[in-house]
RNA sequence: GCCCCUGUAGCCCAACCGGCAGAGGCACGCGACUCAAACUCGCGCCAGUGUGGGUUCGACUCCCACCGGGGGCACCA
């Protein structure tokens, strides 16, 4: 990267650390942001996704933040009553770690490390309402967390159960299935393993179909590719349950394809399923439980490769096809999964690639029962899932693969054999964690009662204070567990002695519902004041990284659905327009330790300012691509911002009120164009449009009629939308065109600016005459121009004649005023 | 393997509904200022839009195939 030490401080004119020091305290006092200042007009709610306190903020925090600094500046310039909060997820891990590591509470890292964060934002000048401030670790807030919990418990939301579950190694806890990444686990890469174990989970799999269907609400303000994640992530999948016999029990399967009902030669069960090991028969049991523990043995990612060859083992049972009441040889295999469907297939090698590769593995007839056309599998190893006629499926024959699987679901239903049926990949949220900085499960074990919850006048259960270092160490089991004086209480119902739950939840339940607490930070009465809520929510523009495309923005959709169910909300999704920004990078990868690319946000600060930096990185591209640092130059931005105030310096120097139509043009030009821009999130274009104006008005202050009144308005209209961009450098010269910031007339107090329409139309625009194609004449014109004056005008030209050549022309297109093409004969 | 996104000057990026490929910047070159340099100012510079087809009066833009880059899912019945 080329930095330039020479490029920190320029020596004329503009030292950007003195400027940010000189307005920063003015605007803290004055108390700009704050929601509620402007009475009646519109709301608008503008919201980050929360930053995790890790550390100082990092150039991604820079980018994020300034992309959504710009919308609600914009907003609030625009006249709205903008809702701009702040807060910290602040439960977590990495502060339980370091807490381990140095011998301290984990409370101590976090704080810390929070008002470090919180001084730099003020510094970065997001335009935050800073009374909206919440910490997801402070008992006011997970108070409100557990009273959300035990709604959920209520209304049979929330569950306990006893199934193999994901199990981190390295973090010592359990995993939700979208905290496992191929495989890994998604904050610490270790590969994930299974345990059985009775955990809390979130029933979210009722609101499957919800959550697929409302984002139809979601489309078009939020990116494809996150809709798509979701819906992929949902995996909803329609057909048919169909009952099988095994020796008079009755054994349920899922399929998408009950029309190759004739097609089904064998039968699978998942070998790790209670139901393999209650299927077998005796004389099976010594192969079957060997091959389990082969099973067992394997890692989810090699288990889940489909390259792997097919295995399995007979059970010594058969299953009786509901519908020709043929027998198949029933298997346990590894490649069925136990938690999809039912644990059970039918299976029809002639139509299904793993069915057929089993086949082969075991000699297993291949019976082809949709006519596509295409080669047999049984020769090929190829199985076809296309569309096609039935054949050798007795009253299925002849008809299409739709058709055919509506009739085979109505014959299923007929006989009572079967059913239409929905699965979905969706599985429940498990939300409990082996860990202690977390949000306290609030419900107590009672060897009378059993699982009783915490009475809503007794929260918040509160996290032990005293707790710290070694103690804090996981040993497969919360923290907590060893901590007798706080897991021994009373049960709420009889009084007696009881045990608390030890486990702390999943901190995506945390940041489920904060967006909701900001709207009426502090409240007492309930996790939200429903009236407030309604105000402000939902969100209009939410900004934040792609990397909750599933995780939080899912759960997020979840709880606001379940809210709305309980009366607590009227509306059903939370954020109503999303962008997600990409990342900063450095030449060509992601900046890590061990690659030695990183960029300091705190020295890029130190170096370049505060403005320089937050004008690189949105000028850099579009909010949603990477930046990669090696290829922007914010030197180069800090030189023109010098400019900018050089140019306001040259202005103010004038004297008089002239004005010149050019500079009037432009401004109203560039008003138009940004207001247009901001407003889609091309905030990196609207930047190229401030250098164009700013290189228009140098030349006017150069040229010979210097029109100080064109000149001071365009500067006054400048000032104002940069303000959204470099907040700094716009008051400065906001100051500097003669407004008493320190009395109260900040630019960021200002009026967006207004273009007068006549403004913007030209006189005359330059139409372009093609023949075939290819431009050959430019004709000046009046914008308002006729179609018949205009085609006249060009078959007048004299190109366009010398090239007719005297023949007439075959076709003549014209686009009035900007086009008109001639087509030859 | 399946699905999605993407490819424009040396580099980053513009181009609204298909209508002159270039707005802005970086880098570079030349000139002015200077004793000189830096700073600053002015001027200049380069591609025909990954490749091959198609649709159209007209394609960066729409369609198909392939190639390169990025991402998601991955034995989901």
């Amino acid at each position: 990267m080329a930095v330039d030490e020479g490029d920190g401080a320029s020596p004329e004119g503009y030292d950007p650390h003195a400027v940010q020091e000189r307005w920063l305290p003015v605007w803290e006092r004055l108390d700009l942001n704050r929601a509620g200042r402007r009475p009646g007009a519109e709301k608008r709610y503008v919201l980050d996704m929360f930053p995790y306190p890790s550390g100082d903020l990092h150039m991604g925090h820079a980018e994020a933040w300034a992309i959504a600094d710009v919308v609600a500046r914009f907003w609030m310039r625009q006249g709205y009553d903008v809702l701009h909060p702040t807060g910290w997820d602040s439960f977590g891990l990495p502060a339980e770690n370091a807490a381990i590591k140095r011998g301290e509470h984990p409370a101590a890292w976090t704080y810390a490390n929070i008002d470090v964060q919180a001084e730099s934002f003020k510094r970065y000048g997001i335009s935050f309402d800073w009374s909206t401030r919440l910490h997801t670790s402070d008992p006011e807030y997970y108070r409100w967390t557990q009273w959300l919990f035990l709604r959920f418990l209520e209304r049979g939301l929330a569950y306990r159960k006893n199934s193999a579950v994901n199990w981190c190694p390295v973090d010592q806890t359990v995993l939700a299935n979208e905290q496992v990444v191929a495989g890994k686990c998604e904050r610490c890469g270790a590969e994930v393993t299974k345990r059985e174990l009775t955990q809390w989970y979130f029933k979210i799999t009722e609101y499957a179909d919800r959550l697929l269907d409302d984002m139809q609400k979601l489309e078009g303000n939020w990116p494809d590719r996150v809709l798509l994640m979701q819906k992929n992530w949902i995996g909803r999948s329609t057909g048919a349950h169909v009952d099988f016999l095994v020796n008079d029990r009755k054994v349920t399967v899922f399929t998408t394809r009950p029309d190759t009902l004739y097609g089904a030669t064998f039968f699978v069960v998942a070998a790790d399923a209670p139901l393999a090991d209650e299927l077998c028969a005796p004389e099976r049991r010594a192969a079957f439980e060997a091959y389990r523990a082969e099973t067992r043995k394997l890692s989810d990612i090699d288990r889940q490769s489909t390259e792997r060859p097919k295995t399995g083992v007979f059970l010594g049972v058969t299953a009786t096809n509901p519908l020709n009441g043929e027998e198949l040889s029933v298997f346990a295999a590894d490649y069925v999964l136990a938690d999809y469907g039912t644990g059970a297939i039918m299976a029809v090698p002639a139509h299904d690639q793993r069915d057929l590769d089993f086949a082969r593995a075991f000699d297993l007839p291949v019976r082809v029962v949709v006519d596509t056309g295409e080669e047999d599998p049984a020769v090929t190893g190829v199985a076809t899932s296309g569309d096609g006629a039935l054949v050798n499926s007795g009253p299925l024959d002849g008809l299409r693969k739709a058709e055919a699987i509506e009739k085979a679901i109505e014959v299923l239903e007929e006989r009572g054999t079967g059913s239409r049926a929905v699965n979905y990949r969706l599985r429940d949220w498990l939300l409990s964690r082996q860990r202690f900085w977390g949000t306290p499960i609030p419900v107590v074990h009672c060897p009378e009662h059993g699982e009783v919850a915490v009475p809503d006048d007794q929260l918040p259960v509160r996290l032990p204070e005293d707790m710290k270092g070694a103690e804090l160490q996981p040993k497969g089991q919360s923290p907590l567990a060893s901590n007798d004086a706080w897991v021994n209480t009373t049960c709420p119902v009889c009084g007696g002695p009881a045990k608390r739950d030890t486990d702390t939840m999943d901190t995506f339940v945390d940041s489920s519902w904060y967006y909701l607490r900001y709207c009426s930070p502090g409240y007492e009465d309930g996790p939200f004041d429903v009236d407030k809520v309604r105000e402000w929510m939902p969100v209009d523009q939410y900004v934040g990284g792609v990397e909750h495309a599933i995780l939080h923005l899912l759960y997020s959709r979840f709880f606001t659905k379940v809210l709305h169910d309980m009366g607590m909300l009227d509306f059903v999704e939370p954020f109503t327009s999303l962008m997600n920004q990409g990342q900063v990078i450095n030449q060509g990868k992601a900046m890590s330790k061990s690659l030695g690319n990183g960029v300091d946000l705190g020295s890029q600060l130190s170096q370049y300012g505060v403005d320089a930096v937050r004008l690189t990185i949105i000028g850099a591209g579009p909010p949603e691509d990477d930046i990669d640092w090696a290829t922007v130059s914010p030197g180069g931005t800090l030189r023109w911002l010098n400019r900018v105030l050089r140019l306001t310096d040259d202005v103010m120097a004038l004297t008089g009120d002239g004005r010149d139509a050019t500079v009037d043009k432009a401004v109203a030009k560039t008003v138009d164009e940004v207001t247009r821009l901001v407003e889609s999130h091309r905030l990196n274009v609207a930047i190229a449009r401030f250098h164009e104006l700013v290189n228009a008005m140098r030349k006017a202050v150069d040229g010979e009629a210097k029109p100080a009144g064109s000149l001071r308005d365009g500067l006054t209209s400048l000032a104002v939308m940069l303000g959204c961009y470099a907040p700094y450098t716009a008051e400065e010269i906001w100051s500097r065109l003669g407004h008493d910031v320190d009395a109260g007339d900040s630019v960021h107090d200002s009026s967006w600016p207004t273009a007068d329409p006549a403004l913007l139309v030209d006189d005359a625009v330059i139409c372009v005459v093609q023949v075939a194609g290819k431009v050959r004449d430019k004709l000046e014109v009046s914008p308002s121009i006729g179609e018949d004056e205009l085609r006249a005008r060009a078959l007048a030209s004299p190109r366009v004649v010398e090239l007719l050549d005297g023949k007439e022309p075959r076709t003549v297109i014209v686009r009035a005023p900007k086009l008109v093409n001639v087509v030859p004969g």
